[in-house]
DNA sequence: ATCTCTGGTGATCACTCGATAAACTGGCTC
DNA sequence: GAGCCAGTTTATCGAGTGATCACCAGAGAT
């Protein structure tokens, strides 16, 4: 109490932060305040989020679009992994065990309000970026997929059909919308997101197998097309 | 040309509608218009699109708020078909081309651009009538459906148990999906409804009897739990 | 032909938005 | 301590927002 302190006073309001960390402080509030709000929300209710002034933000961006963009790439890129393919390529183990901990460690990344809301929010203004995330995901985890079901089915692992593709969207499809019922909707779900990913993986890949002896079937004896 | 025609001259302004129609005219356009821009859409674009000046609106709607809930009673209740729950529950027909029926009907319904836009976006607002819509999903469709499930698989049928629940919101989410995938993202996706809704099925299907007959197994001699 | 009722317009208000320019300030070097 | 400089604020602009008011106009009844 007694000393003058040359020391930092623990100053009531911080400001004067170094610029690259007021930047990236924008950014992250700009994330939170747009996953609520939609890309709507304002400059000035961002502001008030870091407790300083509106035209501050733009020492550090151009425009709001440019805040947007820096945005998107923190959320879209944040959470990428590079292990993810080879988990699920990994064939000295068995697929079921790869696929319930590629699901597990994806679902961990992008099961939150803000990464789903940003996420949606894109997709709805549909930009370049979410289309990006979209072939990322079928060229990068599905067409995986179901070249290692295929091999586990001991087909021949080819090009993916669009059916198949088409397959395993609907089945990642369902396991995502999860999240959206969950932090979108904010609808009552099944609290073990391990099992419902298990349950999901059950019903895929037992049906695929089925479908896949259908297939294997069809080509040794074609049936006539119905008509 | 000549004739000083009493008849209607084709005007080219179309005005003077009754208020009926005029009403009624607002609100397909701001859905239109709500459906693109998100419900941050302007009143000046919506009386542009009807050709009239702005301030017409308020003769109509106290408020655009109201204009607002008019446009989700339309979206929501307008493609609600009252004959579902018969087609999902009739059992003088086989379980799986009752399922098939339903989702073809229910997806021919839904899958617009303007619904499934507008859902999203009262989604994301997290309104009432989003969760009442999500509430009915499950009470009407998806309950009923695991019970179908269950009597096909002999099974007691009982209520359903939150992992089944569970299950049938990932199958269901998963056709849902792909309505997101081609309508928000628009995303290439297989262009044959039908038999993504068939492939659907047949590893829900398939899937579910396995599930079942573990399940049974279990009754008849429970594992011990993993430990 | 005139009256009246009602659908529709023009002008405008108070407010919010993104963005700009100039002034201020606190810590740093010389 | 003088002076600079980067981080921050104050004041403000122009455009666009939802909403309100007084007014207009045209078809139907009398």
């Amino acid at each position: 109490m007694s000393r003058k302190t040359p020391v930092k006073p623990a100053r009531a309001k911080q400001k004067r932060l170094s610029a690259d960390d007021r930047r990236s402080e924008f950014v992250t509030r700009a994330t939170e305040l747009f996953a609520e709000e939609g890309f709507g929300g304002g400059t000035r209710a961002l502001a008030r989020k870091l407790g300083v002034t509106q035209p501050l933000l733009y020492r550090y961006f151009p425009s709001k679009d440019d805040l947007i963009k820096e945005v998107y790439r923190r959320v879209y890129l944040g959470p990428l992994e590079p292990g993810w393919d080879k988990l699920l390529s990994d064939r000295s183990r068995p697929l079921r065990p790869r696929l319930q901990d590629f699901y597990q460690t994806y679902t961990d990344a992008i099961f939150t309000r803000k990464w789903l809301r940003i996420y949606l929010y894109s997709g709805l203004k549909g930009l370049d970026i979410n289309r990006w995330y979209v072939g990322m995901v079928k060229d990068k985890i599905l067409t995986r997929i179901i070249r290692e079901c295929r091999h586990e089915a001991g087909l021949a692992v080819s090009k993916p059909s669009a059916a198949e593709l088409e397959l395993a969207w609907v089945f990642h499809g369902g396991i995502f919308y999860y999240g959206v019922r969950k932090y979108i909707y904010d609808a009552p779900v099944l609290e073990d997101k391990a099992q419902m990913i298990s349950d999901a993986l059950d019903i895929f890949l037992a049906g695929f197998e089925r479908i896949a002896e259908n297939a294997a079937d069809r080509r040794r004896a074609p049936v006539k097309v119905a008509g």
